[in-house]
Order: structure tokens, then sequence, then C-alpha cells
DNA sequence: GAATACTGAACTGTATACAGTAAAAAACAA
DNA sequence: TTGTTTTTTACTGTATACAGTTCAGTATTC
């Protein structure tokens, strides 16, 4: 046994990482207040580690909470989503400078081997799996800057603008590949100007891009109900 | 009444604030385990809102929950801390730049105003006195970058640095105030990379250099006991 | 004496009860 | 009808009880 937590996950965790992936995918629509009683009976626990769990998720911003009215859906307001693509502008072109100071020759030889397997094409695959795919890339280049504090912020970042991305990524999907791989031929040559350049040509988004998109999300959350 | 809030606190709320002032100050020791029922005699609660601040303050990674144990206090490690300053050196550097971008005239007036009222000596103030005021300063940077959720995890990590920062303030207390002046210069001649690399190197801290004062601060936590 | 097994105290984990509050529904007046 | 007050209902806020677990201290075995 290697691994120094091998225990099995609280109830409290479950029933966070639940509720969490709920608010990610709207499953509560936007602004819609939560009904404890019935949610705790619906994921088979009672309301004080429900409450527990959804006091972390309003720290993390995916849920809001009102005193006497309880906790509500995050809103999708244009304005917070596009500081949200600033911010992980942000992040990711310092993360690409860090990288640049202090990667191995290994580590971007690997990094550069993962975009070889996933290939140029996107080989028929669903927006979901697009975006899981560009997370990852994003989460490994993360990993390499060497400062976990960025990397959970930038998981919070990510996880709040999921929902936005899936929408967005069929526009972009054919760009996506050849502009990690830019990327990580800069990184090869050390070139951290560059680097944070291309970096922040793949992430930027203007306001009213953000604004279109999130009329389609929107369309999406209430249509699939 | 033109504020929209005009509710009381929370019990939870309120409870969430007061542990997060013994948090960052430690009044808890590194490390130490909480024990719930005592603290919530302390504070005039029972334990179930007790633990739902306790939460919130996990998720801000102020604390921290292991399973069947309850919560503790965090850690002091040079490496996060290392990782706090150079995020929030990140953070700045972007307030600074997209300040540069967004900032009116008279924005960077009443910010150079401010400094004049504080003067450039630091008139017999105490480190938590300076490290108040130097917050302020950052904190009116960061509002007028127009990124509230950059502004928000910037408070998260000042949060969580500050007890660092009350023993690092003795040493820097003389070249803080004019090294906001020139930042500000750079910012009134819209001097984005000036600025940026100024801002740079006002936060920047070295691992030793961290290392030195969180041994001086292990001694100043548990002096107080 | 060291390692292991046992036992009890202390503390956490969660369900539940009930009080308090906000929202909805009903009753009433203009 | 429309606006206002009252009543009812539904839901949140919190205390508390008790079950389950951890941990320390003691006894037991080799």
């Amino acid at each position: 046994m290697t691994d120094k937590k091998p225990k099995a996950l609280s109830r409290v965790d479950h029933l966070y990482l639940l509720i969490k992936e709920m608010a990610i995918s709207f499953e509560f629509k936007p602004g819609e207040r939560i009904n404890e009683v019935e949610l705790a009976a619906r994921l088979g626990a009672s309301r004080t580690p429900l409450r527990e769990a959804l006091n972390r998720l309003v720290a993390e911003e995916f849920l809001t909470f009102q005193q006497g009215r309880g906790f509500f859906c995050r809103q999708l307001k244009p304005r917070e989503m596009f500081e949200l693509y600033q911010f992980r502008s942000v992040l990711e072109v310092a993360a690409v400078r860090l990288t640049c100071e202090n990667a191995t020759e290994d580590d971007v030889q690997e990094l550069a081997a993962f975009l070889d397997e996933t290939g140029p094409e996107d080989g028929g695959r669903s927006s979901e799996q697009l975006v899981s795919l560009d997370e990852v890339f994003h989460q490994k280049l993360m990993t390499l800057s060497r400062n976990k504090e960025m990397s959970r912020v930038l998981d919070n970042v990510n996880a709040r603008i999921k929902y936005f991305r899936w929408v967005d990524m069929d526009a972009r999907r054919t760009k996506t590949q050849g502009e990690h791989r830019q990327i990580v031929d800069a990184l090869q040559a050390r070139d951290a100007d560059l680097a944070a350049r291309l970096m922040d040509a793949h992430i930027s988004k203007r306001l009213d891009q953000i604004t279109a998109a999130i009329k389609e999300s929107y369309s999406r959350i209430y249509m699939a109900s």
C-alpha cells in the first residue's frame, strides 16, 4: 500500500462530488432554488451532510446562498463568464511561462507525445470528449508549472465555464489541436514570450463572442428538459 | 434604503468570519485538530451551523478535513507559501496590466491621492497597520482591473499569507510605499510592461527568503501562547 | 520489556425533531 | 377586478440525540 489515503469517500465528499457535477452541467437551472428535503431524499442522505456539501459548493461559487431562503444554482452571466475566461487566460499564460523555466526536456517531450496520440484530427469525437481532451492538455501543462495553488484555482475556473465550453467547442474543434501543437513547439524552443502570446490568443474571448455562446447555452439547458 | 442586502448576518456567516479570522492569525496552531464541541461552546452555537462554516473554510483551504478525524488548521509549508506568493505575483501583474488598459485618468488619480494621504513615511505604524494599508492599495488596484473573480481569489491568497506578511513587513517597511509610487507612475504613463515588471519585483520572493520568514512566523505563533 | 489485544472515554457522523421564517393561498375590502 | 390582510403551507435554521469511530490508556501475552 503506497497510497496514503486508501479510505473510502465520506458521505459529505460523495454528496459534494455528485452535486458539483449537477451544478457544472446545469442539471439545476440557472438561479433555481434547491429544495434540501427533496434533494436529500433523491440522493439518499439526510439534510445535515447535504447542507455541509452545499456550503462547500457555495465557497467554490457553484451555488449561492441567501439567508432564510436557502441554496440556489449560480447564474450564467455574460460578464462573469468573460471575467472567468480572462482569468483562465491569465492563469494559463503564467503557467506556460513557468513551464518554460521549470520543465525538463522529458516533460515537454511527454506533452508532445500526448498531442501525437490524440492526433491532429478530431477523430469523430463529441464536443464533450474534445473538451475533456483539451482539459487534459491544459492540466498537464499546469502540472509542469509546479504550482498547485494555481492549478487548483484553474480547475475551479474550468469547471465553472465547462458547460459553456461544450457549446464553444463546436465552433473551434478543428483549430484547437493545431494551436496546442504551436504552443508545445514554442515550449520546446523555450520561447516564453511566444508561448505566452500563443496561449493568450488560444484562450481569449471577446465579450460579444461570450454573449452569443451563452444564448446558445441557455437554449441547450432548457431544451434538455 | 439603497442597499439590497440590509439583512443581518446568518449564524453560519458569523461563525465563518470568526473562525476565518482565527485561522488567519493562527489562533489555531498549524496542524492543530479542532474540537467541534469545545469550539461550538466557546462561540455560543451548536455543532450543526459550526460544521457548515468549517466546511466552507475547508473549501477555501484555511482548514483541512480528514474523514473520521474532523477538522484541522492548515500547515505553514514553505513550498505552499512560495506558490502562494508566486500566485499573488501573477494575479497582481495581470491586474496592473488590465488596469493600464481599463482605468480612467480619475481612477489612477485617486490611487495616487491615496498614496499621498498615507505619506512616504510609515508614521510610526505597526506592521499590522502597514500590511492593512498595503492590502488596501493592492485591493484598490485590483478593483480598477474590473475582474471580480481574480479579485476574490487574490483576497483568499492574501488572507492565507497574511500572518506571514506581518513578519515580512518589518523588514520591508521603508521600501513599500516608494515602490507603490513607482507603480502608480508607470500606470499614469500607461506603460504596462514597466508597471508589470515593477509589480513583479515588488511582490516576488525567493524560496529561501520565505523559509527564513516562516521560521520567524513559527516562533511568533508559539510565543504568543 | 516489547508487542499486541482489550476497554473505555472522547469525539465525530448523521438522522431527526421542532422552532422560526418566507412564500403561497385564501379571504376580504374597495 | 385589483389591492390588502390573514391564514396556511412549505421549507429553512439549529439543537440534540445517538450511533459509529478513533485514540489513549490498561491489561495481557510472549
